[in-house]
DNA sequence: TATCTCACATGCAAAAATGCATGCATGAAA
DNA sequence: TTTCATGCATGCATTTTTGCATGTGAGATA
């Protein structure tokens, strides 16, 4: 009959997560707890929440319930945390960014330099992945993304155009330019797994050799001499031992945005950020395309 | 950065409450407790949330903020408590009803009586109060009202319709029957402060001698013999030494109504006693009219 | 069949939250 | 002025919650 609300998140987080341990790491608990908080919610409410299985707890029609409506109050709660972000003005504590891993080391690191050196009260948090984190969810407060589209309810400011062209090893290139008419062979991302349709136009005679799930793994590919990758500007020029090959011109590649959450947006340190990262972006913009 | 919705519940409760103390009894602790909390909050949003003035806390506009979001958590905490018990198909377990004091007595007691005897198993609380507990926020299961209106979000089912007449002692009906122009003393309700258009009619000549806010009280005075009482048929004649008098003839008064949220209204238990109710006031109708 | 992993239950010790008693400050009442 | 009531802060003992270590059972793998 006591403290509820807690037990409501955490019945939250055992239906989505399905298992015990699942929750317990999004909640930051050990299981155990989560466990007996569980048992204390179907006490204090006198019905089952979850089936015990062998493989995990999976929500009781009543239990879906409750995760439901909880999942609304999460939304809330989501919304209350953005919104004090969103109106913190200091320049103090943890701001936390993502981007994706290649651009960082080229692009973003020397904005994260004069950024820590400017507010060094400021603690940056860093998580370099692909993945798209919930900027809903107060996963990151700012996102640097390759994308098409900044979002629905995040706000997005274009940060630079990019283009995208084929690298390959020197002697992938020296073997291309002696015999125009042998194959190529090509790596390709498992998202657009095929040979890219301008390169067709004047080396007909292309072949797809290995699909990557990875672009590190294929700019690693393309050094050791396996092929010729499709691959953003920035990316092969940076790259040691790549080099431009003419078997695709350069053509259109997804903008590189940076995006907030709108509550977030006109956080001091999210703002501060900003303000260092534009500039930055628009200098190098020469790094992104022909 | 730990348990945050309990925390968000407690500052809900202390911006409503105004005072540490008026939170905790809300919430079931020791004041101390929300006090700690109140601070743990602070420290974990990085903001003050109260103003700590020497009547109590108020608000800063950040708490303000909070608390906004803490009641739309809390209206959804409360939908969900209510969904659940409404879906409850059991007959065990507590049942909370609320009804005006006076109409417990002799018109409730012999249904809660049926009940018990019926569902050992449920576990009875009566709030007897006029007070309009919220249903909304489940401060009963179950209303039993004097009232024109059911309400907004809930069901109800009028339960009989009722009249009102004056009533007094012997001995004053006596005096005003051998002296019908002797001016009669009247005891109003504090909610309509006047004496009753209708007596005029045949007796012009009235005068308010006292106004009470309280009708138990007023029946005591009315059988003290110190006036004429305009009160529900049942209740006078449910007041032993006191007689309805000719100075107010029957007239309509508010209707008996049984109401309940509209999530709570299939409740087993609810749905037990509103079916032994019913037809208890249906056969008890001849006590509220003339 | 033996072994390994995964998910969970349970007992016990450490850590945290809670309640109580006491003391202080303010404002109202005697 | 003195006294009382209200509201809150703080120190300490107790209760509750939490985390860790260990053990069990189901299913996959060798």
């Amino acid at each position: 009959m006591k403290a509820e609300w807690d037990d409501l998140k955490t019945v939250l987080a055992v239906a989505r997560g399905g298992t015990l341990a699942a929750a317990a790491k999004r909640l930051g608990l050990n299981y155990t707890t989560v466990a007996r908080r569980i048992q204390r919610a179907e006490a204090a409410l006198g019905v089952s929440l979850f089936h015990r299985l062998p493989d995990g707890y999976r929500a009781t029609d009543v239990g879906q319930l409750v995760a439901e409506r909880a999942a609304t109050m999460d939304q809330q709660a989501d919304g209350l945390f953005r919104a004090l972000r969103g109106r913190d003005q200091t320049l103090r504590g943890r701001l936390v960014l993502t981007a994706p891993q290649l651009l960082i080391g080229p692009h973003v690191a020397p904005v994260l330099e004069q950024f820590s050196t400017l507010h060094p009260d400021v603690e940056v948090l860093l998580r370099a992945t692909n993945d798209l984190l919930d900027l809903n969810r107060r996963e990151a407060d700012l996102a640097i993304r390759i994308s098409r589209t900044p979002g629905d309810t995040l706000l997005g400011l274009r940060l630079c155009e990019q283009q995208a062209a084929s690298f390959a090893t020197p002697s992938v290139a020296e073997r291309l330019k002696d015999s125009p008419n042998a194959p190529v062979d090509w790596i390709v991302y498992e998202q657009s797994p095929n040979v890219p349709k301008a390169a067709l136009e004047h080396f007909p005679n292309n072949r797809v050799r290995m699909v990557f799930d990875d672009m590190a793994a294929m700019v690693g590919a393309a050094q050791a001499g396996l092929g010729v990758v499709r691959m953003p500007m920035f990316l092969g020029r940076a790259s040691v031992g790549l080099q431009q090959i003419p078997v695709l011109p350069p053509q259109p590649y997804a903008d590189i945005w940076v995006v907030a959450h709108r509550d977030v947006w006109p956080s001091a340190k999210v703002k501060a950020f900003r303000d260092l990262l534009v500039p930055w972006f628009k200098a190098s913009e020469c790094c992104f395309v022909a």
